[in-house]
Parts: structure tokens; C-alpha cells; sequence
DNA sequence: CTACACTATGGAGTTAAGACCAGAGTCAAG
DNA sequence: CTTGACTCTGGTCTTAACTCCATAGTGTAG
């Protein structure tokens, strides 16, 4: 029988099975996203197998684009079983920086689309439209 | 008469002029986006009116998103009258840059927007379709 | 018993683009 | 001559999220 999947984990079999680095685990940890797990005698850190799922939660969190600090919000929401308003709330606004950063980006492509287009790109820079651009107004 | 716009410019002139902070003119010339200004006696910094474009150019090759590396390429291109080819080369690329950040950034907002939209936003944060779809998969 | 892999800690380094600071010298106005 | 504004240098600090380091103790396979 394999009942490994009832030990608690030490930190390198966490770190690989949630596909993190064993520092991140320390870091998260430190940063209060992970409980302070409990120790063997000799000092080694002990984690029940949900672990994995928390720190699965956090890296989908961050990929959604939740910053660190947000996901100890988020965390603490689902920890505490909070109003869903809340989270709605972070997830909007979040939304709101997306969209922003977007914007952004696409003003900044379509300046240098149009730049580009006009750059024959060949022969020296004297003239090239993109090097004026930036020189003047 | 006024003929101030013929004597050189104290560093806190050319920041002003330029509109950034006397620091970022010190942190460019240590850069080497800005060559080494002539010195007045006492060791004061003494700017010549041209580099206030400079700076402007600086400046807007960043608003377009390129990295002061990069902004330093495009000036030496500038002063040396390099080939187009090479300017159109790195609009290109960073025109491709912010296309995958904006495919980046669309991907996150559709998730997201879509878990938002099925959030009732009501009630505590048990079945919330965010905080399960963080939770799980 | 001996390698060798694993873990512990505290602290420093990474990136980008500046911002800020202390202590000292300088310049212009009144 | 005395303010007060300006400038000098060299250095540290900032943000985010890790990542790496040295040194030391621990666990285990053979």
C-alpha cells in the first residue's frame, strides 16, 4: 500500500507538486499567504496535502493579474467565507486596470504602427520619419 | 534685451524646460543618454539649448514604450546617422512586444470578466464562482 | 559509516527608472 | 554680509515577486 498521499509533505515535495520553487513556498509563507506550517523536532516544516491547493489558488490568482497583496485578500475571503460583494468588488476593479493597461497599449500601437508604416527602411536615417517624430513637436 | 535663450542652462533650467526632474537629467548623463555637459568653474553643469530636445526625445521614444537601452540605440542611430533598416528593425520589434502584451492582457480580461459576470455578488462568498474557479481545476 | 540530497536561517541580489538624502560648496538679491 | 535658492557628489531607497547565497544541521540509501 502507498499512503504517501497521507504524509505530511515537507517543503521540496510541495514546492514540486504545486510547480513552485521551494523558496516561493518560504516567500509566501513569509508573506502570510501560507499558514505557518507546523515542524518536525528537527525543525523541518510539515504540510498537509491542501497546501497544494492554496498555493495552486494563489499562482491562478496572480495569473489572472492579482497582485500578491490582493490575493491575501482574496484568501483571507475564502478563508473566512466573506461577503461575495467583496469579492466582486476586487475582481471589477481589477477589470477596470485591465482594461486601462490596454488602452494604454493600444495607443501605443497604433502611434508606432503608423510610424513604421512610413519608414521606407532603407538608406541612412537622415529623414526617417520615425527618428524625426521623436525629434520635434 | 534678452538673450537668455544664447547662455547655457543650469541643470535645474534644462529639467524645467525639458519637464523632468533634475535627478533623471543626472541619472540620463550617467546613462549616457546625455553627454558629459561642460563644466563652469566651480563645477556646475552647463547645457547647451538642444539639450532640451534631447531629453523631449528621450522622453517620447519612452511614452512609446521603448526601455532607456533601447532609446539609448535610437539615439546613437541619431548621432551617427545609422541605416533606417536598423530603426525599423526595433520598431518592429517592439511593436510585436506589445502585441503579445495586449493578447496577454485580453486573455486575463476575458476570464475574468467572464467569472465576474457570474458572481450574483450577493450572500457570502460560499459557491462564489470566482473564489471556486481559484479553488479548483 | 559515508556520501549525498534535503532542509534551515538570515540576508543580499535582481529589474527599471528614477526619487531622495546628507553634507558641502556656490550664486544672486538686498 | 547674510539669506535663501541652487548645485555638487556619492550613496541609499523605492516596487514586485521572487531568487540566490553561505553556512550549518538532518535524513537516508547503500
Amino acid at each position: 500500500m502507498n499512503n504517501s498521499k497521507l504524509q505530511p509533505l515537507t517543503i521540496g515535495k510541495l514546492a514540486a507538486e504545486a510547480g513552485v520553487g521551494i523558496d516561493t513556498v518560504r516567500f509566501y509563507e513569509r508573506r502570510h499567504l501560507l499558514p505557518k506550517p507546523a515542524r518536525t523536532a528537527s525543525g523541518y516544516r510539515q504540510y498537509a496535502r491542501d497546501s497544494v491547493a492554496r498555493i495552486r489558488f494563489i499562482r491562478r490568482a496572480k495569473d489572472l493579474g492579482f497582485t500578491l497583496d490582493e490575493v491575501a485578500t482574496l484568501l483571507g475571503l475564502h478563508d473566512s467565507g466573506g461577503p461575495k460583494a467583496e469579492v466582486k468588488t476586487l475582481t471589477t476593479h481589477k477589470l477596470e486596470q485591465i482594461d486601462a493597461k490596454i488602452n494604454h497599449l493600444r495607443r501605443m500601437r497604433s502611434v508606432l504602427a503608423g510610424l513604421n508604416d512610413q519608414c521606407s527602411g532603407s538608406g541612412d536615417v537622415s529623414g526617417c520619419p520615425i527618428i524625426e517624430s521623436l525629434s520635434h513637436d
